[in-house]
Parts: structure tokens; C-alpha cells; sequence
DNA sequence: GAGGCGATTGCCT
DNA sequence: GGCAATCGCCTCT
């Protein structure tokens, strides 16, 4: 597998039209990328996480954005395969989606954590950024919110769509599903941090590379404070 | 118009 | 292991 690989299209299309939890574990291993006019981060993908669409829909979802409907901020989920579903959350912390499924059908897989194979300087950097100690760089896009910062994302790339291979010159973002042969070895499990009934064993959508250092560790959903 | 909380992270004890 | 940070979205009044 590489950027310049000529299978690459229809490989992405093909994957991300079916619905996530399909699509998840044939993504683990393929390559992600965002270039803009800082440099270019690509990534090797460890760990991801299935969601999927309304209540009565026919992928009904409890822990996804889109479980009570369509709203401005979850448009994306909604929208074309192809594309990323960005979202900002507690505050501070954006994370990226690789929308699936043809549109009208919602459904997504968060990229959770990767490998930074290229551009690991620009990587550091953007890390470095309010932190006192260096990360380490199994830890450069471990977990959501650090892969977002990793790779340069904010709210603006919301709706921005997925080229396969390098894509066109100019910046934007990549996808490169591995080849069915090149598929890692998989574990999944319950998802991290999703409250209630999508949060349990009954939705074990989270995929990721077993050993490998830059996936997260598993954390249960926050109970409540009060 | 107000209040609660989140697909998280990192520092503190 | 506990918990503060921090604000936009969603729900309810």
C-alpha cells in the first residue's frame, strides 16, 4: 500500500458506502492525510470507532450525534460518503469523521488514533502547542481530540470531502483503505466514553490494532458529577 | 432565554 | 484515580 497506489478510488468509495460498522475494520491500517499550506501529516490508522443514525432508522444508534435527527451541527453524518464529519466538544477539543453509507444515511467512523508516518515534525509541533512537556510521539495522535490537533483540523474542515491517494494537488484531506491483503490483524470492543445502552457490549464498534503504542487506553464514560 | 452536558484531555493527589 | 477546564449544542421552560 502507498499514496500513489491506483486502487485507492475504488477502494474508498467502495468501503464507505457500506454502513460504519462494516466499514470501520477495513479502514484500520489504511493511510489518512491532511494538507494544507503548513506541510502535509499523514497517518496510518490504529484505532476507530463505528456510529451510526437516528432511532428508527435501520442502523438505529443511542451513542451517535445523529440518534434524535438531523440538526446543523451533525448535517455532515447525513451527507455523501467521501467526506469528514468534524465536531467540537467540551469545549476545546475537535474530532473527525469519515462519513459512510450513501447519503440520507447517517453514519460515520471517528478516527480515534493513528501512527504518524509523514510529517511528524509538523506533527510535534502542533502538539507542542500550550504543553509544558514534549509528547511522545507514539502519542502524537492518540485519541481523538490529539489526532484533530495532530492534523490540523478545526470546525471549518466540517463537510470537507476525502480524496484517495494524494488527491488533487492543493490542500485537503486523504484516505487510502488498505488492500484486502495488506488488513491488520483486529480487536474490537465497547466504545470509549459513550454514556448508556450505545456505550455496552451491545455496540462493540471500536476497532483497533492489538499492541500497537498509539492506540488509546479504554476509558468508560464519565459518570455524572453533582 | 436558561441550564445541563458532552464520541476528551492532562494535571494533580 | 479524581477532577477541572471550557463552550457550543440541544432541550426544556
Amino acid at each position: 500500500m502507498s499514496l500513489s497506489d491506483p486502487g485507492a478510488a475504488a477502494r474508498l468509495l467502495s468501503v464507505l458506502s457500506l454502513p460504519a460498522p462494516q466499514a470501520a475494520p477495513r479502514l484500520l491500517g489504511g493511510l489518512f492525510g491532511h494538507r494544507t499550506a503548513e506541510g502535509v501529516v499523514t497517518l496510518r490508522i490504529t484505532e476507530l470507532e463505528a456510529y451510526g443514525g437516528p432511532a428508527g432508522s435501520d442502523l438505529p444508534d443511542p451513542g451517535a450525534h445523529t440518534y434524535r435527527g438531523r440538526t446543523a451541527r451533525n448535517a455532515s453524518m447525513f451527507g455523501p460518503p467521501g467526506h469528514v464529519y468534524v465536531y467540537f466538544t467540551y469545549g476545546m477539543h475537535h474530532a473527525v469523521n469519515l462519513v459512510c453509507r450513501p447519503e440520507g444515511h447517517a453514519g460515520g467512523v471517528l478516527v480515534r488514533a493513528g501512527e504518524v508516518v509523514e510529517g511528524i515534525g509538523l506533527a510535534r509541533a502542533r502538539r507542542a502547542v500550550g504543553r509544558a512537556t514534549p509528547v511522545p510521539d507514539a502519542a502524537l495522535a492518540r485519541g481523538p481530540g490529539n489526532l484533530a490537533k495532530a492534523l490540523g483540523i478545526g470546525l471549518g474542515h466540517d463537510g470537507a470531502p476525502l480524496a484517495a491517494g494524494e488527491g488533487p494537488a492543493g490542500d485537503g484531506f486523504f484516505l487510502v483503505p488498505p488492500a484486502e491483503d495488506d488488513r491488520p490483524e483486529t480487536a474490537s470492543g465497547p466504545r470509549t466514553g459513550v454514556s448508556g445502552p450505545g456505550g455496552t457490549d451491545a455496540f462493540p464498534w471500536r476497532w483497533w490494532i492489538p499492541g500497537d503504542p498509539s492506540v488509546s487506553p479504554y476509558r468508560a464514560a464519565a459518570p455524572r458529577r453533582r
